[in-house]
DNA sequence: ATAATTTTTTAGACAAACCTAAAAATTAAT
DNA sequence: ATTAATTTTTAGGTTTGTCTAAAAAATTAT
């Protein structure tokens, strides 16, 4: 099914505060959300449970139906797949994306979306770490390790970046660590806490407690 | 300014069908291409021209003000570099872009079009050959020349691929030719008519003749 | 030059998505 | 358990972009 541009964002709106749990949204917490009036989001409500997306009773909120909640999802991973491709390819600052991924969530075309998560390398989250739904809308969270945490000898791609400052970014630019890119524990250093690791396999590198404490890897 | 979607649309059509000339556009001709009713172009007309972006006269046709004409060169600009983007990144065949492009081409940010006209290395032209304004709507035509036809020792930029058959495609990605490719020639083979060439000054391939008649480049 | 044909415009409607203001239902407070 | 406050809905209106059908202008044919 096709939705219009406004129909998908209050689905995504639903998802978003519903969190994908079967909570009912309220008319006011969407409202806020999306900036709009309380009244409108009633007219659009009523709109989408006729076309079976949602499900709405007067006066005491929307829940997404499985089919409303597919449409959010793909939705979902359109955003986030963007958001990848803003700052892994066009190298964007992480608060700089959200509203231009806003806007090519909307682009309508699975191929084209199939060919992004290629061309992404099937990354697993976007920048802030959110995972990302995959093609059937199944969300799979993989359990994630601290890198400070992570043993010697272990491998795991780099799946997250808590702090996203300009500075730590730049940092992670300069040394080729990006979102994907494997990670392996050559050597724990026990005076500083640094650790050597090496790079999709590559070149070897040290980086220090700081860093790890701000990296997340999945096994 | 910015502008509807639907104003979008309107705009990029009259500068097609005017081809950047001052040449009047007929409804009927906007029209066929925009698949709409005649009634509608009217109505957008003088919508248009209400706003100083076209000059309309009543039974007489449109053309593009200057600023109208910017507006449109600035969305054809987008659509050509998300067409780039389509082949020679995700790897689209040529007839699948235009549908997608024609929506990327909406996206609504500068600093996006900057980033990814530097990302793909600030093509020259599109896929079809067709040149990409720069980022102040200048259009810079350079004479192109047929491969066939270019000197011993002589370097250029590839702009355009005349046959665009899939078979074709595969054959330039094999090789690696790519729009935006640094070819020069090494030597030319009377016999066959074939040439020697590297590609971006790394390695030599053989190419027959009927290969270079259909690659174009920019000296 | 007049009639026939085609093109273009006007007039009036409609759906989508929003709005404001007032009414109704729910929730909280005394 | 009423009253007060808040939330939500309804009713009616606006804008954008589309449409059909009819009228007007321009073009083509006789």
């Amino acid at each position: 099914m096709k939705h219009t541009h406004a129909e998908e964002n209050y689905l995504k709106a639903i998802y978003m505060l519903s969190e994908g749990e079967e909570r009912l949204v309220s008319t006011t917490a969407m409202a806020e959300l999306l900036r709009t009036r309380a009244a409108s989001i009633t007219d659009m409500m009523q709109k989408l449970h006729h076309k079976g997306l949602v499900v709405y009773r007067k006066y005491q909120g929307v829940t997404l139906t499985e089919t409303g909640k597919q449409s959010a999802i793909k939705i979902l991973r359109k955003h986030l797949l963007w958001e990848v491709f803003l700052v892994e390819k066009l190298k964007f600052g992480w608060n700089e994306i959200h509203e231009i991924a806003e806007q090519l969530e909307h682009i309508d075309s699975d191929i084209l979306i199939d060919r992004l998560d290629h061309f992404l390398g099937n990354p697993y989250c976007n920048p802030h770490g959110i995972v990302i739904p995959n093609a059937d809308g199944k969300i799979v969270t993989k359990p994630r390790l601290l890198m400070t945490d992570v043993a010697e000898g272990t491998s795991g791609i780099i799946s997250a970046i808590k702090d996203d400052s300009v500075a730590f970014l730049q940092y992670l630019g300069k040394r080729n660590i990006y979102l994907g890119a494997k990670m392996t524990v050559i050597e724990k250093i026990k005076f500083d806490e640094s650790m050597d690791v090496t790079i999709d396999n590559q070149y070897k590198i040290n980086i220090s407690r700081k860093i790890t404490d701000n990296i997340l890897i999945t096994l």
